[in-house]
Order: C-alpha cells, then structure tokens, then sequence
DNA sequence: GTCTATAGGATGATAGAC
DNA sequence: GTCTATCATCCTATAGAC
C-alpha cells in the first residue's frame, strides 16, 4: 500500500502481477499450501510454469504477497465498519459490527483472506515468521477496542483481553469449517457470537 | 478399540505397529502434513521408507489412523471427567471440566490429538471424508452436553446448540497456536473459557 | 522384518530461443 | 513476456535379496 506510487510507473506489469495472485490465491482458499504447484497456479493464469519467474522470484514471494493482502483486507474491513459507527457507541454495537466485518471478509470479500486463515498454518516456518507481523496489526485492533470496552466499563476489568480476542479470532476463523455463507446466515452468525461474548449463554448471571 | 482381541494375538506386530505411529503423530504434529514424508516417518521410527510398507499399505492408512486415534483419545478424556461428577452437577461446572480436559488432551496429552488438530485442514479430502464420522461423534458429546444444559434451564433456550458448539470447538482448537502450556496455564484458560461462555464478558446484562 | 535399489512421477527453479 | 526444454531433487510405492 505505501509503495503505490513507485509501482504505479509500470501499470501493466502491476496487473498481471496481480492477475497471477488473484488466480493464486482462489487456488490456495480451495486447496491448501501443499496441493498448489508453481504449474497448478500458471496453468490458472493462463501461462506456463517458467512465465512465473518474470513475475515472481519465488514461490514464497507469491505466497508471502497472498499472506499480507489477505490480513491487510480483513483488516481495513474492520476499520472501516467500525469507523462508520459513532466513537461513543455501545460496545454491544462495536463488537457486532467487527464480527461481522471479518466474518464477512472472510466468506464473501474474496480469496485473499480464506486463503490467508486456510494455508497459515500449512506454509513453511520461516514464511509464517516473516507474516506475523501484519497479523499482529490486525490483532491490535482487536485488543485496542476491547481494552477500551474495559476502560468504559462495559467488560468486566478482571478479563485479560489477549485472551479474549484469541478466544473471539479462533471461533471466527474456525466458521471457514462450518459456516455455508447462504442468505443472512453470516450476519446472524456475527449477532449470535456478539450476544455470547457479551452476555454469555447461562440464564442467569454469577456475580 | 474393537479388534482388540483379533489383534493381541500378534502383540509383536501390534507394538512395531504402534510404535511407527507414535513417531509419525509427533512429526505430523510439529510439522504439519505436508513436510512429513515416508522417509522422515522412517528415519522417526529407527527404520528405512521401504520398511514402513510390511506395517502399512500406503501413508493414507498411517495418517488415518493417526487422525481417529486423536479425537478417540480426546473424546475419551472429556466423557471421563464428564463421568467423574455427579450426574446433576451444576452446568457451570461441567463446562469447565469438559473444556479441562479438552484442552489438556490438546496440550499435554501426547502428539495424537495435536496432529489431529493441525493436520486435519490438510489432508487430502477422501481422507478427510472417511475421518469425518469419528470427528461427529465427538460432536455429539458437545451438544448433548449443551442440549441438556438448556432442558435443565441453565443455558438459555434461545441459542442454536449447533452454532454454541463450533464457537467453542473453535476457540479451543486455535489455543494450539497461542497458548504456551506452562504451569497451570491451561487450567486457567479453560477456566476464563467456561466464565466467558456461561456469563459473557459484559459488565451488566441486557436482557 | 528389514534392507537396498529403483521405478515412475511431480516439484521448484533455471537457461536460452523467440 | 512468454515459451520449451531441462536439471536436480524430492516423493510414494514396489521388487527382491538377506
């Protein structure tokens, strides 16, 4: 994102660049790491195996590039939804918003970010090191609006907040599993994790 | 479990047999599918690749196997701790027994319910096919738990037990990548898990 | 029951023609 | 910028000696 303008001299090496990810990355969100070769991927491109390397040095480069847009769009997804609301709003509001941005990110937005949640795990060490770093962006935002629900006083001050949100992304990310995204059901997935965070599924309260 | 008798008529080929799993469940645990080979699972097992074919028909039987062996072993350990309390125990409490023992059966538990865990994503999808009944009846465990606690009144009669599963299944799940099992960390976690899902996170309750 | 040797194929990457 | 051809390496699986 901030190399735009040094990348926008070359307008069409840009778009096929981007054409072999787009290809690649429907690949990965359907088939995992490992069952995607350098020829499965020129193949979905419309090119041959050594046309790649005009594009691409690697393939970790292509799949390093797949990683981070995946993250960077779920990411400004949240942003935004949560942007769109106002900065006092109730907490039960923000959360529902943000759920449902990454739910939706992930079943409707595209290849990129179920290509991401899907091969993280698969692809070698060194280049899962070299990714977590956006990750961890993506996760700040996540503690930052949890923290400041803490601060308002609409969560309880005894939750330790990274685990909170390691709790909310792993049942979120998991839904790539279980959830056929058909008619509204991302929408009342989200208000159904959004109420269990909040209020929990018991009938009556504890403390 | 029920050919027990058939086969302890052979306890040699039984232990040679076992012992070339428990060496592949590590490697697939730690690595992932993929980057184990026959090879590696061989060089594990103190044996050549060719030798691996007097056990095992193919590398399908031996990650099969591995993967049944893992939700047997965790379904085992959270219908035993379900079973040590007493049938009308409140549900605050089985929720956190049973989250206990899942989690400590993913963490602490040996290599085969980890593999399962990371491995299961992976695997090609005929695999993944003829695995997927013994995932569904550790399932049932889950949300005949869940069901009971909304026929006695304790969870709240308006959630999709189906949904409440997954989220929870979900979260435990993804623990395998962010929870470091020192000390009595995994008690606690499951602790902070039950608490959330029986009371939410939210200060006060809405409705 | 374990070994060596190898078949048969797929993979990531490179070289050079066009 | 794309192609063909190829290298070197890895894989699963098999055959047969011991």
């Amino acid at each position: 994102m901030k190399t735009d303008a040094a990348e926008a001299n070359r307008p069409e090496e840009r778009a096929s660049r981007r054409h072999v990810l787009d290809c690649a990355a429907r690949l990965f969100s359907r088939n995992g790491y490992a069952a995607v070769s350098l020829r499965g991927i020129a193949a979905e491109s419309g090119m041959k195996a050594g046309s790649l390397y005009h594009h691409f040095e690697s393939k970790d480069v292509i799949v390093t590039e797949i990683l981070n847009i995946g993250v960077q769009l779920v990411h400004a997804a949240v942003e935004q939804a949560l942007a769109s609301l106002l900065a006092d709003a109730p907490m039960a509001e923000k959360l529902r918003a943000a759920i449902d941005a990454h739910l939706r990110a992930l079943h409707e937005a595209g290849d990129y970010t179920s290509a991401n949640i899907r091969i993280f795990g698969q692809v070698p060490p060194a280049i899962r090191e070299a990714h977590r770093g956006v990750r961890r962006e993506y996760e700040a935002l996540w503690t930052a609006l949890l923290r400041r629900g803490i601060s308002t006083g609409e969560l309880r001050a005894d939750i330790r907040v990274p685990r909170l949100c390691a709790f909310l992304l792993g049942a979120m990310n998991s839904s790539l599993d279980w959830l056929e995204p058909k008619r509204d059901a991302v929408a009342r997935t989200a208000a159904e994790l959004a109420t269990l965070v909040l209020n929990g599924a018991a009938t009556a309260r504890k403390a």
